[in-house]
DNA sequence: CTCGTGACTTACG
DNA sequence: ACGTAAGCCACGA
């Protein structure tokens, strides 16, 4: 069962915010909220019992980078995500220039 | 409370 | 560009 702390639940908020077709960074998130927990939003994400609801795989790292990705296949099914969202990725970066979701 | 862990970030060499 | 170190926060034991 989902003993989630407020923490969690923010994050999940503002990350449902997130269009398809853009991606966002932990270091985004966490400065949306309010702090400089970017390790904390990670651990949130891989907890996310809101799996489907809640596009943890739109969230990459603050250099363009993919990240990691707790479900099956791991960074490669993460990566399959975005593809289908229509975001291109070249060697597992993103152009976050052009995908980058600002709260 | 203290300690270890982590889907992180930044700084330095 | 690459690897390492330090900093940061939340959570469970």
């Amino acid at each position: 069962m989902a003993a989630l702390t407020q923490f969690q639940l923010i994050c999940y908020k503002l990350l449902k915010r997130v269009p398809s077709g853009k991606v966002t960074t932990y270091k985004a998130l966490a400065k949306a909220m309010g702090t400089k927990a970017y390790r904390a939003v990670g651990n949130a994400m891989k907890l996310n019992p809101f799996a489907p609801e809640v596009p943890c795989h739109r969230v990459v790292k603050s250099d363009g980078r993919v990240g990691n990705y707790s479900a099956e296949g791991r960074i490669k099914r993460k990566i399959e995500l975005l593809r289908n969202e229509g975001i291109k990725i070249k060697e597992g970066k993103i152009e976050l220039k052009k995908y980058l979701h600002e709260f």
